[in-house]
DNA sequence: GTGGATCCTGATAACGTTTTCACGCTAGAA
DNA sequence: TTCTAGCGTGAAAACGTTATCAGGATCCAC
C-alpha cells in the first residue's frame, strides 16, 4: 500500500521573464549581433563593448537559448548515448566515462536504453536524429544487414562501443576480447586444470564470438582438445549463467574450472554454485570476464578479466568530439587492453579468502 | 598499451537534405499550417488532406524538428534527470523506471551526474534550465539553505526523488525509510539477537536520518537500550561500510548482528567480514537496506530491505508528467513501501545457503 | 433566399539565435 | 590630401516550427 500526502503548492513565484539576447543588447546598448559575438568569439569584439555586454548578461542572468542556436545552426550541443542495459554496471561505467568528457566540453548527454531490442534501437536512433544531436555513441544491437545505413547517415557523427556493428564502419572502441579471454583461460590451465568449460554468449554479439575464440585459442595453445559438451551459451544475463552452470554441474564428467564470458552470467553462475553447495574454488574454479564493484564482496572474491570500462566511455567521447571537429578524418578503431585480476575464485595460492587484487588495470590513454 | 587501427572512412554519402515542414507541404499541396496540424492534432484536419500529408511525410521521411518546436513553444520535450552516482545500481534502477514512462510519452531523457557535489549539481541544473527542459527529476544533494530557490523556479516543473531537499517542497517520491529499517532490525531482534549494531549514513541525507530513526524505534519497541558504540556512520559508499565493519569487529564486546543502511556499504561490510574470516550468519548476522541484483550471489545470500527502485522512477515520471499538464495542482509526496526479503545472511532458519527469497516486493502503483 | 454558425484551411507573425553583408571609421601608404 | 586596407559594428535574413486570425465553404434554420 502506498500513502499520499497532499501539501499546499507554493504560489508560482514567477521569476524574471527569462532574459533573451535582445534584452541583453538593450541593456548594454549594443546590437544583438554583438552580444552573440561576445559569447561565440569574445575576442572579435572590442574590450569596451565586451565588458558592457558581459556585465549586462550577468545582471540579467542571461543564458543563450540552446533551442534557438540549434535551430539556426542545424545541430545541437548534445550527443545521444544508447546502451542495451542501463542496469548492467559495465555499461553504466561506460556512460560515466562518456559523461565526464561531454560535460567538460559543454555537451549535454541524451541517454536511452535499447534493451537489446532492434526495433527499439531504431526508434531511438531516429528520435535522436530528429533531435539534431551532434553525434551518437552507441552499443550496437547488431541487427539486420543494413540496419544503420540511413538512420546514421551524415551529418550525424557516430561512434560504436564495445561491439562491432554488422554492416557499418564507424569509429569504434572495443576491448581486446580474444586476448582477455585467453589470459583467463590460460591462467586456469596453468593452475593444472585439465577440463576448462566456457559459459559463452549469443553469437550475434561480436564480443561473444571473440571471447569464444580466445577460449579456443587458449586450449589449442595448451594442446588440449575442445570438448563441445563443456561449452554452453547463455544470453549474457543472470539467468543464462545460472542455467549454464546447472547444465555443467549435471555432467557426468564435471569440469574442474569454468570461464564465464560476461559479468551478469558470472552472477548467475555463482548463484547456481551456492545453491548446489559446490565449494569454490576447491570443487570448481571460476574466472569471469569483466570485473565489477561487487567482485571483492563475493565469497570467494572473484578472479576476473578487468576492462577499463570508464575509459572505454571517455575514449569514445574523445573520438566523437574529434570527429565532430574534423568530420573528414579516417575512421578509427581503438582497442583497449584488459587485465587479469587474480583473487580467490580461481584457486590461486595465497588468495584463500583474501580480497587483494593483482595489478590494477592501467591502459594507456588515447 | 593500446593499438589503433586506421581505416578509410566512407565518403560522406550525404543523405537527402533533411525534410522540413515546407517540403512536406509542397509535396502534399497544402500549407505548412495544415502539415503542422496533422502532427499536432490529426482530427482537426479533413480525412483527404490528412492522408495526403501523411503520405508525403512518409515519402520524405519527415520528422518535425524538435529544436524549432522548442523555440516556438518555449519548452522542450525533454526532462532532465540528475542523480548523485550513476554507478550505484539503486539510482540506475530509478533512472530505468523514469526512462520507460518518458519514452512512452515521447519525451527525451537528459541525464547528468551530480556526483554528490553541490556546485556541480547547481551547474547542471542551470544548464538544464537553459536547455528549456520541461521538467527535472532529481536526487537532491541537500546543500545550502536556498540552494534551489532561483534555479528551480517556474516555469520549470520539478520532482525530487529518494531524498527530501532542504528548503523546497516539490513533488517528492521516497520510500518509507523508518518503517523499512524497523522491519529489518526487528527481524534481527526477533531472532534473538540482543546487540544489533547500525552502520548508518551521513546525516545530511534525509534517508540516513530516517533510517537511524527506524533503528532507534525498533530498539525502543523491544525495550532495548541504545549502545552508542554500536552505531557507526559511513559515507554511503563501499569504503564506509568496510571501515565501519572493521570498527565493529574491533570492539571488545562485539555485536552479534548488524543492520547496514545502504547498499554500497553492505558491500564493504561483506568484504570486511570475508577478510576477517568471520562466518555469516553464525558469528555475525547481517541485514542490509536495499536489495540488489547481486544479493543472491553473495555468500551467504543477503537478507535485505527491498525498495521498489524502478517504480520510484516511474512514479516520479508520472508525477512530473501530470504536473506539466496541470502546473497548478497541489504538491504531492508519494511514499512507497519497502519489504523484507529474507535470505541467509540474517541466520533465518530454512535459509542455510539457499537463495530463495521471501515475499516479492509488490507495492501498489500510484 | 438570406443570415448566421460551423468547419477547414492558408497567410503570417512570432520564437531567439547565428551569420552574411555592408557600412563607417581609423590607420597607414601613396 | 586621397586611396586602400582592415577592423568593429549593426541591420537583416534565415532556421522550422506553432498559434492567431481571417476568409471561404458548407450547412441549417428561418
Amino acid at each position: 500500500m502506498t500513502k499520499t500526502r497532499a501539501a499546499k503548492g507554493d504560489g508560482p513565484a514567477s521569476g524574471p521573464p527569462t532574459a533573451t539576447i535582445n534584452r541583453v543588447a538593450d541593456r548594454a546598448g549594443v546590437s544583438i549581433a554583438t552580444v552573440s559575438r561576445v559569447f561565440a568569439d569574445p575576442k572579435a569584439v572590442s574590450d569596451a563593448l565586451r565588458l558592457r555586454v558581459q556585465e549586462a548578461a550577468r545582471a540579467l542572468n542571461y543564458r543563450p537559448s540552446r533551442a534557438a542556436r540549434t535551430l539556426r545552426v542545424g545541430t545541437s550541443q548534445a550527443v545521444g548515448v544508447v546502451i542495451p542495459d542501463l542496469e548492467n554496471p559495465f555499461f553504466t561505467a561506460v556512460v560515466r566515462g562518456v559523461e565526464v568528457v561531454l560535460q567538460a566540453a559543454g555537451y549535454t548527454l541524451l541517454l536511452a536504453n535499447s534493451d537489446e531490442d532492434a526495433a527499439r534501437e531504431r526508434n531511438i536512433l531516429e528520435t535522436l536524429r530528429a533531435d539534431g544531436v551532434a553525434g551518437i555513441i552507441f552499443v550496437p544491437i547488431n541487427g539486420a544487414r543494413d540496419a544503420y545505413r540511413e538512420v546514421l547517415a551524415p551529418p550525424l557523427q557516430v561512434v560504436a562501443v564495445d561491439r562491432s556493428p554488422a554492416n557499418l564502419r564507424p569509429d569504434l572502441v572495443t576491448v581486446d576480447n580474444v586476448e582477455g579471454t585467453r589470459l583467463g583461460v590460460e591462467h586456469l590451465l596453468a593452475m593444472g586444470h585439465r577440463d576448462v568449460a566456457l559459459l559463452g554468449g549469443p553469437s550475434r554479439h561480436s564480443t561473444a564470438k571473440e571471447r569464444e575464440r580466445g577460449y579456443q585459442e587458449a586450449l589449442k595453445a595448451a594442446g588440449r582438445a575442445l570438448r563441445p559438451e563443456l561449452v554452453h551459451y547463455g544470453d549474457f544475463r543472470e539467468a543464462g549463467g545460472y542455467d549454464g552452470m546447472k547444465a555443467l554441474l549435471a555432467l557426468s564428467r564435471r569440469p574442474s574450472a569454468v570461464f564465464v564470458a560476461n559479468n551478469l552470467m558470472t552472477l548467475g553462475a555463482f548463484r547456481a554454485l551456492h545453491e548446489a553447495g559446490v565449494r569454490i574454488p576447491d570443487e570448481l574454479a571460476l574466472v569471469g570476464f569483466d570485473d565489477m564493484p561487487w567482485a571483492t564482496s563475493l565469497n570467494p572474491p572473484l578472479t576476473a578479466i578487468s576492462q577499463p570500462s570508464r575509459e572505454i566511455g571517455s575514449s569514445a567521447a574523445d573520438l566523437l568530439l574529434d570527429r565532430i571537429a574534423r568530420p573528414e578524418r579516417a575512421t578509427r578503431h581503438l582497442i583497449l587492453e584488459t587485465s587479469l585480476v587474480v583473487r580467490a575464485s580461481c584457486g590461486a595460492p595465497g588468495h584463500k579468502g583474501r580480497a587483494r587484487s593483482g595489478a590494477a588495470a592501467h591502459p594507456a590513454r588515447k
